[in-house]
RNA sequence: GCCGAGGUGGCGGAAUUGGUAGACGCGCAGGACUUAAAAUCCUGUGGUGGCAACACCGUGUGGGUUCGAUUCCCACCUUCGGCACCA
């Protein structure tokens, strides 16, 4: 026998399998599973968190195919980003290529994992086909008033010189780069998402299985408020609150509210004008970190129509424009901000009845904006639109889809979208009248692109559509989701809204695109921070695999802690899963044709396929592993093994550590497979054969174990040992207890006490 | 402030619907093999006391329900994540 060395076997079985293509998903067969993984972007380098991220979605996979499933596992990149877009201006090299260099050194890099993905069959985000539908589907949301051009104060990042969507707004700064954003009046593309506000809220008991956490915060993004718009003399107002309009005693509106400048009197003006003037140049972050109230008065006044009062009308930048109406009704005795506002300027305080019922028409208002999707940058596909001064905005006809990026551009952030930079590119003659027109020099939020990919996995080969209905028929919902929590209010969320569109328009007839969703966690670097260059305790994925191989890497990944779960790299911890494979690859040795199975043995390993077969529909393959090492443990004790023994234990650790398993396949003389091979079933028989431990209480402290045969878990038989046992007695001290007993669970001896 | 998920050995983490807390792995200690070391193998490993048998304590804290609670209920402390002047 020679040494386990995983350099000689992996590479070997990563070509075959590929050439024998032993994992082609069959269109025709049923018994579909659909594993997907969030598209990676192209950043360069796989790092041990995509190692992380795969490992147990492959693992899953494999389970599911040795399952008897057809499973379908595509694979595609994500391409678009300001990165691509740095690097290039940066290192002078064009983004696309920058890109394409990325896919294929991330492809290499995929193929180390001997992970079971298509890697042949993948969607680029940034190619000629999937811009087309990606444009078809612009042109699709425009046909239906989701796609609209519109002007509205939005997040601009001074850095990138663009535009940013809320849901990229982390504490105040760009998701990218971290600056600092600024509010901005632009005009630029949306996406309607508000339309779709109700259909995206998760039920109470939601039909698919997805995480609480997502449910709950989307619910809370999308942040459905039912209300009352109230006219106050020319004033509108929104009130979760009607009831409370008695006690309104003065009216806010936001600075950007245009009954400001109308209703200031002369008086006021200057103050006004300065406190509009400054609350403009805060930025989000400011207006966020200062939470004093600040505010001014217009000098006006009008009738609260309940109370029949006069009341005052202020200007104050804790009203926000952006939601409601951008005016409130401030009632300081129900609202503890507008308590604090009154206090601090002096203005009444009167109670309210909670009884008023002022007229006013319902209004339901939510949180959530709409999308801003166009992007003044490059790196992106263009939005597929004509601007004809006769005609206005036209859709460019869908026989002239993609419109594809000019190579020749200047890419060098200015503040106008570079696309606009190429004239040959821009101009162009309007598809309706044939006079000059330019095309729309803006790009998609890569988001866009990333909403609907998966629909595209299945019909890469398709030119007519985006996607062949049929196929998505069959082949879709989505069994299983795996990806980060990151895009818990974005990706998700875009993601849900696209198939909500899509069901309009007829494409597809589901609700929700994925049954279930799993999100990962982290692997932090061994010093227990989050791995950074500038911190130093960032692991390379391709050193680890060069040291162990991959299949220690892929066992690790998948054992170090539950796949939700945040935990650090261990350099030791790592080097005991290669130990493992060790011990598997030197227990061929104890291998012999005369052993048989045992009924010790076959109950033993009919409890770990049990064990591990639950624990691996649950995703729990942390302790499948450690199951796999129960039976290894077993196995090792035993002078000699069976074929039948050695043969669960290969197929049982195949999911995980595909190579060695194949390899130890081979060595036995088994068919080729392994990963085409049944899974183990459960010999319920043995089992019950198999001799339970019944633990004895007295007053609920375990005080003995007995060990019994299946056919002596009567209450009376049980209880008879027990109290033969001398232990037990020792604790009774003569007292006769009355048992609770569960049958083959426990035995509970209860001695009541007299003072009870 | 609001919402969500957690708090279990030296560490990562187990514990099926309330039923032997600490599986499995790492680390550590002792032993075998070796001239020696590495590797490997064996044994032990929650805490306290005891030579030992064994006893007591023990799942963030304090209460409660129960024959029995890491698991259920109440209050609190705390960590992480999301949202945050949303009217």
């Amino acid at each position: 026998m020679n040494k386990y060395t995983p350099k000689d076997i992996e590479k070997k079985w990563q070509e075959k399998w590929h050439d024998d293509k032993i994992y082609a998903f069959d269109p025709s067969a049923k018994n579909k599973f659909y594993t997907l993984v969030e598209l990676p972007y192209t950043s360069g380098d796989l790092h041990v968190g995509h190692w992380f991220n795969w490992a147990t979605p492959d693992a899953y996979s494999r389970f599911k195919k040795l399952r008897g499933f057809n499973v379908f596992f595509p694979h595609g990149y994500d391409t678009i980003g300001l990165p691509a877009e740095n690097a290039a201006i940066q290192r002078k090299i064009h983004p696309k290529d920058w890109t394409m260099k990325n896919v294929e050194t991330m492809q290499a890099q995929f193929k180390t994992m001997g992970s079971m993905i298509d890697l042949d069959n993948i969607v680029i985000t940034c190619s000629d086909d999937y811009f087309k539908w990606n444009q078809w589907i612009f042109i699709k949301m425009f046909e239906r008033g989701i796609a609209y051009r519109g002007k509205a104060l939005s997040n601009w990042c001074p850095k990138d010189k663009t535009v940013l969507a809320d849901e990229h707004v982390e504490d105040g700064k760009c998701w990218r780069c971290g600056s600092v954003v600024e509010k901005k009046e632009v005009e630029q593309w949306f996406l309607k998402i508000t339309k779709y506000a109700d259909r995206l809220i998760w039920p109470e008991k939601p039909s698919v299985d997805w995480p609480v956490e997502v449910r709950v915060g989307q619910n809370q993004w999308i942040g459905k408020s039912e209300g009352m718009l109230l006219d106050f003399e020319g004033i509108e107002v929104f009130t979760t609150r009607p009831d409370t309009t008695d006690g309104a005693t003065f009216i806010v509106l936001a600075p950007e509210h245009p009954k400001v400048k109308e209703l200031t009197t002369a008086g006021q003006k200057n103050t006004v004008e300065e406190y509009v003037q400054k609350a403009s140049t805060k930025s989000e972050l400011q207006r966020k970190e200062n939470k004093d109230k600040t505010g001014v008065s217009t000098g006006a006044e009008v009738l609260n129509p309940v109370s029949g009062k006069k009341i005052p009308v202020w200007v104050a930048d804790y009203v926000l424009y952006g939601y409601g109406t951008g005016a409130i009704m401030a009632v300081p005795a129900a609202d503890e901000r507008d308590k604090e506002f009154a206090e601090k300027f002096g203005l009444p305080i009167e109670k309210t009845s909670f009884k008023a019922k002022p007229k006013g028409k319902k209004q339901v208002n939510y949180h959530i904006r709409d999308w801003s999707i166009s992007r003044q940058r490059y790196w992106g596909t263009p939005v597929p639109m004509i601007h004809c001064e006769k005609c206005g905005i036209v859709p460019v006809p869908e026989k002239d889809l993609p419109v594809t990026l000019p190579y020749e551009v200047d890419f060098t952030p200015k503040g106008k979208p570079p696309l606009a930079s190429n004239d040959e590119w821009l101009r162009v003659k309007c598809p309706k009248c044939g006079g000059n027109a330019q095309r729309d020099p803006e790009t998609l939020d890569t988001f866009f692109d990333s909403a609907w990919y998966y629909y595209r996995y299945v019909s890469t080969d398709y030119d007519k559509a985006p996607f062949v209905k049929d196929r998505v028929k069959k082949m879709m919902p989505v069994d299983i989701y795996f990806g980060g929590a990151e895009h818990t209010l974005g990706h998700t969320l875009y993601a849900r809204f696209f198939t909500k569109f899509f069901k309009d328009i007829g494409l597809v007839s589901f609700d929700e695109f994925a049954l279930k969703r799993v999100q990962h966690g982290i692997v932090l670097g061994p010093d227990g921070n989050k791995m950074s260059k500038s911190k130093g305790n960032v692991i390379n994925p391709d050193d680890v695999v060069k040291e162990y191989g991959a299949d220690t890497v892929r066992l690790y990944l998948n054992f170090m802690m539950p796949y939700e779960g945040t935990a650090p790299w261990s350099t030791e911890a790592i080097s005991g899963m290669f130990r493992f494979l060790q011990r598997i690859w030197k227990l061929q040795e104890k291998l012999s044709k005369q052993a048989k199975t045992d009924d010790e043995s076959k109950a033993r390993m009919s409890k770990v396929v049990r064990n591990i077969t639950r624990d691996m529909e649950q995703i729990k393959n942390n302790t499948s592993i450690a199951f796999i090492m129960d039976w290894l443990n077993f196995l090792s004790q035993k002078k000699e093994i069976s074929k039948e023994e050695y043969k669960t234990l290969l197929i049982l650790l195949a999911p995980f550590a595909p190579h060695i398993a194949e390899e130890l396949w081979q060595i036995i003389g088994e068919k080729y497979s392994v990963h085409q091979q049944k899974w183990p079933s459960v010999d319920e028989k043995a089992l019950q054969k198999q001799k339970v431990n019944i633990p004895v209480q007295v007053n609920g402290k375990l005080r003995a174990v007995l060990n019994l045969s299946a056919d002596n878990l009567k209450k009376d038989t049980v209880v008879k040992l027990a109290l033969e046992n001398e232990a037990v007695q020792k604790h009774l001290s003569g007292a006769k207890p009355e048992p609770i007993y569960v049958e083959g669970k426990v035995l509970n001896l209860v001695i009541k006490s007299s003072s009870k």
